[in-house]
DNA sequence: TTCATTTTGTAACATATGTTACAGTCTAGT
DNA sequence: ACTAGACTGTAACATATGTTACAAAATGAA
């Protein structure tokens, strides 16, 4: 399971048993909607999802959250914060549902990044590749109006699915990982239907002028 | 010069010459304002500030910019976007003097990479300290108001200077350091100071209600 | 089916921030 | 000392988003 970890990209199971014989782990079980880590907390293990589902969110003390992303299996979290010299976990880490996760000690990642070129390499890409993702979400976050994330994000799900777009997130899971209200989300999707740019209704969405929605995320 | 960079702690400047004698380099100078690196841009080569500072900014394709940071020698920079799947820059560089500036190929880099251990065990630390910085970025422009940005803000220079607060930048800086306009900035200054939080006289800053900007900062 | 719960639609209103504009002030160079 | 250019203070107004609230609709469990 472990060796499928884009982590161990290049690594057979074999080679991947023999690297890790003598490392200590830990797998850990997590009930739905328990606390794997909280923001602030040292970071002091390689974590690596091996069933269920999390999610990585940032709270504020009043209580809002922006959803970062989900994280299942087998990827791996907490990857860029182990090292630095601020070890801590930048965000809240939350079961979506019955987890279960595979912990390796920091001691031991070192071990093994010395004993595995293709594990280091992976390690460098992976991080690297988080912090585009990290860029990528200050420009989301910051630079869009609630229309233009909207347009954003259909225009994304337009190209994995076919035609109409069945949304899977509530409104207020979307709301959450735009940042905003749900009331505010329900009123930009309004918008955009009664503009004539969508056709909108429940779930169930269809995108009618492209080049309006391409539109919106230039001109904001 | 380099071997003050942060990449090179632990190497002497003389185990320095012999690691990199036989790597191909390159120094390049850039007049103040001239553009170094343009977001979307292949990022072939790590880069290391020999003299003068530059600034990554994220723009829109409005215009509108908010700085992410500065950056002054003898810091590297592009560090945690050289490898990676997507290796492009997520922002502009831009020269705030007259500036140079080492470059060193990705290849070389690689090979640096694996001739050092205290050389990759420092990459290691500097690009999962990106990643924190990165976060809190995302934390800062999104978790807090104008004001509360301001009280983050004053609080911080108030634990470096003593007393009076002498800010160095002009308000347009801050503005864009902040990601908002600068009227809306100057409001929310003249805001603290008819609250009675602080003491703003033009550039110098006094604060009266330490109580009152922290609250501020766990408040909206 | 029926009922409880979640999700959605929507409205009125409050607030924060952007936009534009202009005048006052400071500062550096001549 | 004078002037051009930058910086600051501020105001009126526009807009986006948040807040609160409630009803309609959908969903799922009994």
């Amino acid at each position: 399971m472990l060796s499928k970890c884009p982590l161990f990209n290049g690594v057979t199971s074999s080679e991947l048993d023999v690297l890790m014989k003598d490392l200590p782990f830990q797998i850990k079980k997590y009930a739905k909607g328990q606390m794997l880590a909280q923001s602030g907390e040292e970071c002091r293990s390689l974590m690596i999802m091996l069933k269920g589902s999390v999610r990585g969110e940032m709270m504020d003390v009043s209580g809002k959250a922006i959803k970062i992303e989900d994280i299942e299996p087998p990827k791996p979290l907490a990857v860029a914060f182990i090292f630095g010299q601020n070890n801590r976990f930048p965000v809240n880490i939350i079961a979506n549902d019955d987890s279960e996760v595979f912990l390796l000690p920091k001691e031991s990642m070192l071990i093994l990044l010395q004993r595995s070129a293709p594990f280091l390499k992976n390690f460098m890409n992976i991080i690297s590749s988080r912090a585009q993702f990290l860029s990528d979400k200050i420009r989301f976050l910051n630079f869009q109006t609630i229309k233009g994330k909207l347009a954003h994000y259909l225009l994304q799900l337009e190209s994995s699915q076919q035609g109409e777009i069945i949304l899977t997130k509530s409104q207020e899971e979307l709301a959450t990982l735009f940042g905003v209200t749900r009331p505010s989300l329900g009123r930009a999707l309004r918008d955009l239907h009664n503009d004539g740019l969508i056709e909108a209704k429940a779930k169930s969405i269809l995108i009618i002028d492209r080049q309006g929605l391409m539109a919106l995320l230039r001109k904001d």
